[in-house]
DNA sequence: TACCCGTGGCT
DNA sequence: TAGCCAAGGGT
């Protein structure tokens, strides 16, 4: 019964991205490297985020050995407006790598991919699939969500139980012709058709065997954990010019939050006040409040705007300066907050 | 294992 | 509009 529904799924789910898939750059090509840099720009990214980065990102870093001679903050750079830029870094590590114990070239080996800095299970199974037409299945977010549905999953998607349901599933499913399209349709039919809300059930093709269907409960599945509540977060941002209009920055550490980013001196709550004026001995007393919004993870931002009379001085604190902040790879809050400055 | 990372789009 | 979600990996 299942094997039925395994060759019933793989044959209307091709049948579905042969008419309805997208053009998409990195369809285009046949480049291992190409598929490569697509696959990571897309984790936890949508397609038409990545769209106009990756094709900048391919013009200046057209092959691993660009990649991995340009430097990592120039890579980071390209990354702006991608988030996660720890990507940024492994893919540039990754190119290092490939360089050094492959000549340069992509094995065509599951787990020689997986040693690959920032090549898991889902990205190695994309490669290996997508450009080297291997049999290999690969589980995402999209995945999970239509076969979790098609099946009804009675685990938790994320549980140990659910995820080797699940990757049973893609691996039955992907041993048959076309593996690279046979996993692109299952992504693509949960991108476009099987969505995370509001799914087009109605005009499904899978509708007739869809589990959740019969139930006829669709968004219980695939059944999810309640997420954990974000902490409240305080920082000041003092946004500091002198006379050329260039802007104080300075780099944060290399874990932790917002890790590598750049952002004007900031400091975490109630010290923050202190620690500014000591950083750039200046009195905060004069220091006006010019604005301060909510952001997405529920950290409250108050960026402190230092007046005219008090720009420039200081300066030898500088630790990087630049002319167009926005072309840095800006944490978050320092992004919008100086996006709005400058408007 | 649970939790962390970031940005943009959607409702 | 504030929360949810997105072609995950690392620790």
């Amino acid at each position: 019964m299942k094997t039925r529904n395994i060759s019933y799924l793989r044959k209307h789910l091709l049948k579905f991205y042969k008419k309805h898939q997208r053009d998409l750059p990195w369809r285009r090509v046949s480049d291992p490297y190409a598929i490569w840099v697509s696959e990571i720009m897309l984790q936890q990214t949508q397609v038409d985020t990545v769209i106009p980065r990756y094709q900048k990102f391919m013009q200046e870093f057209p092959d691993i050995a660009h990649l991995a001679a340009a430097g990592v903050h120039r890579v980071c750079e390209a990354w702006a407006g991608l988030g996660y830029y720890r990507r940024a870094r492994l893919l540039h590590a990754g190119a290092e790598y490939v360089l050094q114990e492959h000549g340069g070239v992509l094995p065509r080996d599951l787990k020689k991919l997986e040693r690959i800095p920032g090549i898991g299970r889902y990205t190695s199974g994309a490669i290996a699939s997508i450009a080297f037409g291997m049999q290999t299945p690969l589980v995402d977010g999209n995945v999970e969500r239509v076969l979790g549905r098609f099946f009804a999953l009675k685990h938790e998607v994320k549980s140990k139980a659910g995820q080797e349901a699940l990757w049973t599933w893609a691996e039955e499913l992907v041993q048959g012709p076309e593996p690279g399209d046979m996993n692109q349709a299952l992504m693509e039919f949960g991108a476009l058709l099987c969505r995370p809300r509001a799914p087009l059930c109605a005009e499904c093709p899978l509708a007739k065997k869809c589990a959740a269907w019969a139930v006829g409960d669709v968004d219980a599945y695939p059944k999810l954990k309640a997420r954990v509540e974000r902490k409240t977060l305080k920082l000041a941002l003092a946004l500091v010019r002198d006379t050329h209009g260039a802007f104080l920055l300075e780099q944060r550490p290399l874990d932790g939050l917002w890790a590598g980013l750049w952002e004007p001196p900031a400091a975490l709550g109630a010290k923050a006040k202190k620690d500014i004026e000591e950083r750039l001995g200046i009195a905060l007393g004069r220091v006006k409040y010019r604005f301060k919004h909510i952001l997405t993870h529920r950290e409250v931002i108050v960026s402190v705007y230092i007046p005219p009379q008090t720009r420039g001085a200081k300066t030898t604190q500088v630790l990087k300066m630049t002319e167009d902040p926005l072309k840095e790879p800006l944490s978050g809050p320092a992004r919008k907050a100086l996006e709005r400055f400058l408007a």
